[in-house]
DNA sequence: CTGTATCCTCTAAGATACTG
DNA sequence: CAGTATCTTAGAGGATACAG
């Protein structure tokens, strides 16, 4: 009996399923490709860093993401937390070394984005636009009347 | 009047809001900083890949996500989609040269996680860790009693 | 095989209120 | 100020069935 595609993609997506913890690499990559983590670890580029700070320096960026975010940065020995036990509690964040290593990582793709991000928003109108572009070629040779 | 702290922080997350697609380059940084779009390019590494390759080289992708993930890659001019027309049809997905030029960059960020992996996992276990962590030190000179 | 459409679930994430 | 605890909701994403 011969499986077929479908049933052999549903054993791969059921031993994946099963061996998921198993690729640690994997994990961590999907946990470090995520928005937040990116906003924050650019929020934390030069230095230290109180929570309200984090908080002016990224837009949107509610207190409860940003402190989600933040304990599972920590947990994952990427960033630092330190309390000052005061009056007003102080809490300040600074990058370990190894948090500094992915933040250059992180900042080239910023850099990148900041880069393409005309050429891509084009991509994109031209993409969403409804009409076909008539005379999308600019030296194109319309003169056969 | 002064505005409290909180305050603040509203005005300043009400004007992030009305003008947030006015800044690109955030917004292009959130788009590729997500999971999805970090292993389907990956995926597209080593040249054309087939709708079908795509799934079994990513685990887990259901075929939903690939096509909406496929697709948004393509508004990006990211991939390019080929569509061949035949009795089961074939459409063939490759990087563009943007498109490459971001590989790079999630490449490094691979190579990142595996590097990092254990030490990752290692800081999680310790974080986790209920127990204090009584002789952590290798060499702790315990020998006190 | 690739893709769309539906339905359905569950989680990410905001809003709010309260403690130390 | 920093953080936790609830409640709530929009949207991501899976499962399924179907079409070209």
């Amino acid at each position: 009996m011969t499986l077929t595609a479908e049933q052999e993609r549903q054993n791969a997506q059921d031993h994946y399923n099963a061996s998921l913890d198993l690729c640690p690499a994997r994990q961590l990559l999907e946990a470090i490709s995520s928005k937040w983590v990116t906003l924050v670890m650019l929020a934390l580029e030069d230095g230290q860093q109180r929570h309200s700070d984090l908080r002016k320096r990224i837009p949107g960026a509610s207190q409860k993401m940003l402190t989600s975010t933040l304990r599972s940065l920590e947990r994952d020995g990427l960033v630092l937390r330190h309390v000052t036990v005061a009056v007003p509690v102080r809490t300040d964040y600074e990058l370990t070394p190894r948090g500094r290593s992915l933040l250059k990582i992180i900042f080239d793709m910023k850099e990148w984005a900041e880069e393409n991000m005309d050429d891509v928003a084009a991509s994109r109108l031209e993409h969403d636009s409804p009409r076909p572009a008539f005379n999308q070629r600019k030296d194109s040779s319309l003169h056969l009347s």
